[in-house]
RNA sequence: CGCGGGGUGGAGCAGCAGGCAGCUCGUCGGGCUCAUAACCCGAAGGUCGUAGGUUCAAAUCCUACCCCCGCAA
């Protein structure tokens, strides 16, 4: 089966890795262009970039899919199908429907739910106690094609971002890997979504990754494990940056403004928040690196009654 | 050449208008205690990121480099 990796992303790697063991023939990987990044702006290559080049496929980096040359070069590679997993563009209808067995996606979320850039975060953020992948064929609108298969894993109480994001691409890999076989045996249905339960995931934006206090120590806690360990969950100690990384909410009924730290020990800081409290287990200061509660009051003894978030 | 913060005993920080290196915790020894992660007394442990420079004198000022971190992408 001759196809067209498009992929960017760490979440694309154990797809594009596991076509590649199982003996799919990828003759071209698409991958978003390199890109300055981080501290000094240096151009980095996407992690599917660096698999392919380890692989021997060849790789092409098109600024915008219209341009001429890039389609050239799909129908050129004729393509069975064409995987899509994160890519991070929208795929014109040329391109939907140059592969005779169209386009195949890898969506981090049990469809129609979570549609959109920021599925795994969205999931752990609203507090879900399950999530899982859905392979589709992609149709023209945002997440919006007929299901392929779907599979469901429960969200662990310790998840955060990092650890299901590593297994929901993982799964992603496997899926993939099934859907292609029963597509070339023609075991596979398509189920069309059910539209009207659809609810979307955007990409997340500064604002919600500032903790709001008021809010439940629960919803707290989701929100800092969805950020975790990127890009952080982050509130204000005297007007300085401070990202919140790992939390525990407590139950009860406290004293004090959302915000104010009620208590600190070696155990965490204890924080008053809109209900209940939330006892804060590591966190890291603007210009620090990120510290187990006790090592960070060593330096910096945070009196009862500082309030975060000014 | 994107913007900015920082590298000080094992950990986290202060000191940086130049003049014997300090705090909290930890470690080690001793004491108190039925006992303790608690309390008391004492001790060890630092080429102050690296290399130069200025100075009678540099953690502190200047220059270059290395490393860490936040923003931004």
């Amino acid at each position: 089966m001759r196809l067209v990796f498009m992929g960017t992303p760490a979440f694309a790697v154990p797809s594009l890795v596991a076509l590649l063991k199982n003996g799919f023939h990828v003759v071209l990987v698409v991958t978003q262009p390199d890109k300055p990044k981080g501290r000094g702006r240096r151009a980095a290559p996407p992690p599917v970039k660096e698999i392919a080049i380890a692989y021997g496929v060849t790789v092409i980096q098109p600024e915008r899919l219209k341009e001429e040359g890039f389609l050239a070069r799909l129908y050129q590679a004729a393509p069975d199908a064409i995987v899509v997993t994160a890519y991070g563009k929208i795929l014109p209808s040329e391109i939907l429907r140059l592969p005779r067995s169209g386009c195949i996606n890898v969506h981090a979320s049990l469809l129609p739910k979570y549609r959109g850039a920021a599925p795994v975060q969205w999931a752990l953020m609203n507090g879900e106690s399950e999530t899982g992948v859905t392979i589709m064929l992609m149709d023209e609108g945002m997440d919006t094609g007929d299901i392929l298969l779907q599979q469901k894993v429960p969200i662990l109480d310790n998840d955060n971002f990092g650890s299901l994001y590593d297994r929901l691409s993982r799964l992603g890999a496997e899926l993939l890997i099934e859907t292609l076989q029963r597509l070339q045996s023609n075991r596979l249905e398509r189920l069309p979504q059910d539209h009207s339960r659809a609810s979307y995931a955007p990409l997340l934006t500064p604002l919600n990754e500032v903790i709001a206090w008021n809010l439940p120590a629960e919803n707290i806690r989701n929100q800092v494990r969805a950020l975790d360990p990127q890009p952080g969950a982050r509130t204000f100690l005297s007007g300085k940056l401070l990202k919140i990384w790992r939390v525990s909410a407590k139950g009860g009924v406290f004293s004090g403004k959302p915000g104010e730290i009620l208590a600190t020990s070696d155990e965490g800081i204890m924080v008053r928040a809109g209900e209940g409290a939330v006892m804060i287990h590591e966190l890291q200061l603007a210009g620090g690196r990120r510290l187990p509660a006790a090592a960070f009051l060593r330096g910096h003894p945070l009196g009862q009654g500082t309030v975060l978030g000014d």
